[in-house]
DNA sequence: ATAAAATTTTAGATAAGCCTAAAATTTATT
DNA sequence: AATAAATTTTAGGCTTATCTAAAATTTTAT
């Protein structure tokens, strides 16, 4: 059996994991599960006797197969939960993560299951992250970051990479909602700060290459 | 901040609290709880440091005003999940106990408060348990137990107040859903059990005393 | 009314998950 | 390459919720 304590940190294993090729430190790790660096070591011991993790000394960590496999569980019911809390309790989407990080331990396969058919088997949760199917395999999705696109080219905002309230609603209040059309007007060379223009009416504004490599979207 | 545990203790001590005048022992909470008495007496003398029940040492438990309070909500959410999982995902009202067991822990009252409405604020459970409103209100329903209904009463199945997987499925092998009518054939004398005609075919059932009792009908 | 039985509590352990402080190891700097 | 700095681990403790075994108390039966 694994506990609740145990999920969470081999879903923050797995994010770390997504984010760089190399092993996970034990301080990235102390960091985002709030614990210090000794205790996330009491814990990566367990872990690896458990073989959800490989894991030597003093070199970091990583997922083994069943780890990964554990973690992708529990990230695909925190993104059906989050769907459930928005699409069907009209939920504002900066207001679930913390419901979800609670939900996402619930125990049940037959749950998972009927709980993914009953909003209509979604792809992705209401931050635009993809939800892993019950296989725990990604669907491609294809977005990317607005960092990443050129001057004058049109794309849809389709999610967000990062979820603190602040961000969320910082984007609620200039009209970053999902699906709207976003222009990229100009990049700045120095800082690559943009000037974008966003929806229907075309407002125009500006903002950071901080923002810009957080926000997902789609190219046509 | 009170803990999963200590939660489910307030639930155990107050369903025991509905089967008795008297203070509650022990034993009883220990069975319920699944552990044993020294663990309990732990328990009991934790919550009673916080006020959530009046405790003196050998002479039973009972529920201050405080942690009934707590006890009713933490039923509220069970039955409102438990209505969740078989009014919008199609569980049997057998299935449902364990994962309500689990889901009742879960912490937003802004989440219950909608969940409640969006299940369009049902007043019991799939079980016919009353659900607690937000104020800690228990609906009065009027259900009797099938064992107190006379001979050649006409009644209406409304719930269970058992709730073991075993029993549940008995009665879906009987016929005995919610809602379908019952007369009560009669009473045999010395061991209280009953012949019954159930639903439209009429079929006729022995049941024991105890089965009788726990079940709940409506009468006209 | 007393002894036996049953119940309940205390005492002392254990496991999980966390902590602080000190030691070990790795990485960075000169 | 040696030392300083940063990171990580170990050692020893704490809390929560549990246990067993023994002691205390209450209840039941003679």
């Amino acid at each position: 059996m694994i506990s609740f304590t145990e999920e969470n940190y081999l879903k923050i294993i797995y994010k770390l994991s997504t984010e760089t090729e190399n092993e996970i430190s034990t301080n990235a790790v102390a960091e985002l599960t709030q614990t210090k660096a000794a205790s996330v070591t009491d814990m990566l011991r367990k872990l690896s006797e458990k073989k959800l993790v490989s894991y030597q000394k003093y070199q970091g960590v990583r997922l083994t197969e069943e780890g990964e496999s554990l973690a992708l569980k529990v990230i695909r019911k925190h993104r059906l939960w989050e769907v459930f809390l928005v699409n069907k309790l009209g939920f504002n989407w900066d207001e679930v993560h913390e419901i979800a990080e609670e939900l996402e331990h619930i125990n049940s396969e037959e749950l998972v299951q009927r709980l993914d058919e009953f909003l209509g088997f979604p792809q992705c949760d209401p931050h635009g992250d993809p939800i892993p199917d019950h296989n725990g395999r990604m669907p491609e999705l294809g977005y990317k970051n607005l960092s990443e696109i050129g001057e004058s080219q049109m794309v849809i905002m389709m999610g967000v990479s990062q979820h603190s309230t602040n961000f969320l609603q910082y984007l609620a209040k200039i009209g970053l909602n999902l699906g709207v059309s976003i222009e990229v007007i100009e990049i700045n060379d120095f800082d690559k700060s943009l000037t974008i223009k966003i929806g229907a009416n075309n407002q125009s504004f500006f903002i950071s290459y901080e923002v810009a490599k957080n926000l997902l979207v789609k190219t046509f």
